[in-house]
DNA sequence: AATGAATGAGTCTTCATTCAT
DNA sequence: TATGAATGAAGACTCATTCAT
């Protein structure tokens, strides 16, 4: 039996598949075998007839990961003009993201660690926003001097720890101290 | 042709084979193949016959990586009493390990990631030397009020972020700010 | 050069030549570079293609095996009421089938042996339907009384003994004296 | 540290073990490495230096077997003239050496099963003695005519099925009559 | 747009045996 | 008499990809 669907949602299927098989199984778990399996599809050659390779499949995952976190934080931080707000509202979105887009953020990072090639553009999309508002704070003289791109860092770093809300609002106020000085 | 070496220094010359692949390739992708190969070994066999089984040779790379890691630190902080230079130095030797120890430092970070069993013992062996430290310094009304928890645990994934001395110091600088408040 | 057949056909195909392999060398030896040797296969990975693990394998051979050798039995016995001569045919049936079916009787040996999970269910494939007539002709008063599960293990296995017509037609002579009494 | 003791002493303490592993994991699976976890010795090495090679070993281990079993039967019908008693005490002293010795019993099987080469001469042990009494039962007129080598080799098969002293008595009851007739 | 079938390279582990004292 | 060390071959299984419709 052949059930043929649109090339554009074939390929979301598969993509949320991986998504997920990722998220739980990790990267170097996550083969053909196994997100053919979660997504119910009938052979791997489906994901081959979809992806020129894996790195092909990887790629669409990332991206979907990156635009759905990216929504997220721009919603979110929309309009916050107060720079310690701002930084405040950051961190607590993104120890946020990891409750209620778990699988993505997941995916973000293990991408981030097996494809060291990516690691420069996945760094700029999870600092650069964040070092932005940071240089804009030091101008208006409401942070202190600090290197931005190591408190940029540290930050995203520190919240890759978390793992309760109680959590990100102690990490607001250790980076608040941090920045204000 | 058939060399023998003693059992100890056959297991040694196969654990820092072992430690170099694995920071150089990942966890992932230290096969007893590419182990044997950059040991310069006869064959895969020599692995098993020194080593019980992978997990068995993955706990001797672990246990050999943080005891020179324990070393170096002792060696460094011993003595030192002041709790904000006792920060400073923890982080400045930390980050300087990045660079003189690179292969240990790898290992450590490769070992916990994928072998999940041991990531609260490995959480504990990273982070319980300064939890201590920031309490004490509490005590002594040096610090701020703080999670302690939070703090060390934020320490530590900052320095893993860390790429050259002078991030160090800036490292140490950001959070000396954070606990002085 | 790759040559496609149906899945059917080749499962057929690996099922029958890992029978004439477990019969020629027994199940221990029966590895899959010795079946896709017999079979003139390209690889062993065409194996695990075409069954999930060697189990799978195995069950797939023995129920192929079960199903001839009940057939052939069925045949022989069908339609035959007389107490005295079933017990006679169905020993010499079975003593035949170690000629014309030696493959199939020794595979479904083999696997009994080495796979004692399927101890209970293959004894009561081999004893069941010779039970179930023992006990008719217990009622019927045509057997003495004796303790049916006990006969009937043992007229199994002194048949797994014969090699010859001749020695199913004296083994048929013994146990028609024990049974009648 | 090196225990040294005498070559017979260390034969027995070898060949003792190996029978235990055979009977409780079979032939095939008893490897020199879980003899030797099993006789607590320093390493495989040991057995190679006192056994040619592991059919030199079987030998031994099959022959001490042997030995013993004969030695348990040739006790308990010594003495016995009485042909249907001897008989009965065949199968009864057989079926008890099940329970008595069943690492010997075991070890027998395994090694006829997994040594095809020696399949004659185990089955003229096992049928031997049997056949010289049923012959002279025979010609004493005890015994009716029937083909002397058939009825042992069933007998004997099937006292290998038997699991108990009840198990023992019927199929004494069994072949009494059987040969009786 | 989809599929069934096939594949070579690679994974770790176990095996009995041999080398060299 | 004993031992530590080393070994090549073989075991089942997984991998992403390609062939051929």
């Amino acid at each position: 039996m052949q059930v043929t669907v649109t090339e554009a949602a074939r390929r979301k299927q598969i993509t949320e598949a991986a998504t997920e098989v990722i998220a739980a199984a990790g990267y170097q778990r996550a083969s053909y075998a196994r997100i053919v399996e979660h997504a119910g599809l009938s052979s791997t050659r489906l994901i081959s007839y979809h992806f020129r390779d894996k790195n092909d499949l990887m790629m669409a995952v990332l991206i979907a990961a990156i635009g759905t976190v990216d929504e997220r934080m721009t919603a979110r931080l929309d309009g916050v003009t107060d720079r310690v707000g701002m930084l405040r509202g950051y961190i607590e979105a993104q120890v946020d993201l990891l409750r209620t887009h778990p699988a993505q953020v997941k995916v973000i990072r293990e991408i981030a660690q097996n494809l060291p090639d990516l690691a420069p553009v996945l760094a700029d999309f999870r600092v650069g926003r964040l070092a932005r508002q940071l240089t804009q704070g030091q101008r208006e003289g409401v942070f202190a001097e600090f290197d931005v791109r190591v408190m940029a860092r540290t930050i995203a770093s520190g919240i890759d720890g978390a793992d309760s809300e109680d959590y990100g609002r102690e990490l607001a106020d250790l980076f608040i101290r941090a920045c204000v000085g």
